[in-house]
DNA sequence: CCTTTATATACCTTTACACGTATATGCTCT
DNA sequence: AGAGCATATACGTGTAAAGGTATATAAAGG
């Protein structure tokens, strides 16, 4: 489980991670709004705990989780590779400037690609 | 394999679409530079189109595969709701302390966090 | 045709991980 | 100290998916 991608591939994690985006939450209050056993929210904190996604701080008995930037920051940096190819979208396109404004100097204006001959055709798919 | 997350996760997939960023490559041109069996190239092509990441047209013998933009925006979208964890401006540690305090009355600004206890410390974590 | 080249698929084996159940740890209050 | 609650961990099990090897499909060229 080294990567964040890993991470994040479990849906349960990411049900936990859409949690706490509102704000920090205990374990068992975690447990009761997705409905799933204890010591599977344990689990799959412990995993977000050490990949950096969430902290955690004692309030008596209970743990209080919250998360962290970094993980999710490394995400956005290996999209960063990939952003051009929808920037000919035009609504992406406007979605992400909103984003960039400050530094952006120029956006270059990304050529049209040679458009391919006929679609490769495999075996499942229908003619 | 429903998600988009579990497409990303396994790391020679990751490593075919950051080489399609480029340009596009056919399946023998991927083989070599990545140096990985043919068959393990072609498996993960495979789930890579059926996911909507890759498409591939044909040329001669061989399949042209390249980037589709779709499911990186699928991606991208689901990171929107984390954004404002790390501010574009704004250190994210520092902006995250506001957040624990904008509750509490407008006072001094504080080094300390506000009421909150010491980090917890789990089982394998040096002291 | 037959061979070569390019890619896809089938089959088998291994492994990693998610889940459930049970239990341990730790804190609080009486 | 003991009870009760909240959370973490240990252990056993099932399963899906990745890798390797072999083979199938298909187009190109002699």
């Amino acid at each position: 489980m080294e990567s964040v991608f890993e991470i994040i591939a479990e849906p349960n994690r990411r049900a936990i991670l859409s949690l706490l985006v509102s704000s920090q939450q205990s374990v068992g209050e975690i447990e009761r709004q997705l409905r799933m056993p204890q010591p599977t929210v344990s689990k799959h904190l412990r995993v977000l705990r050490e990949a950096g996604f969430v902290e955690s701080t004692v309030d008596a008995q209970r743990r209080l989780y919250r998360l962290k930037p970094e993980p999710f920051q490394e995400v956005d940096a290996w999209l960063d590779r990939f952003r051009r190819f929808w920037s000919d979208h035009v609504d992406a396109l406007e979605r992400h400037l909103d984003r960039m404004v400050q530094s952006a100097p120029a956006k270059k204006k990304t050529k049209k690609r040679p458009r391919g001959p006929n679609r490769e055709r495999h075996k499942g798919e229908k003619r």
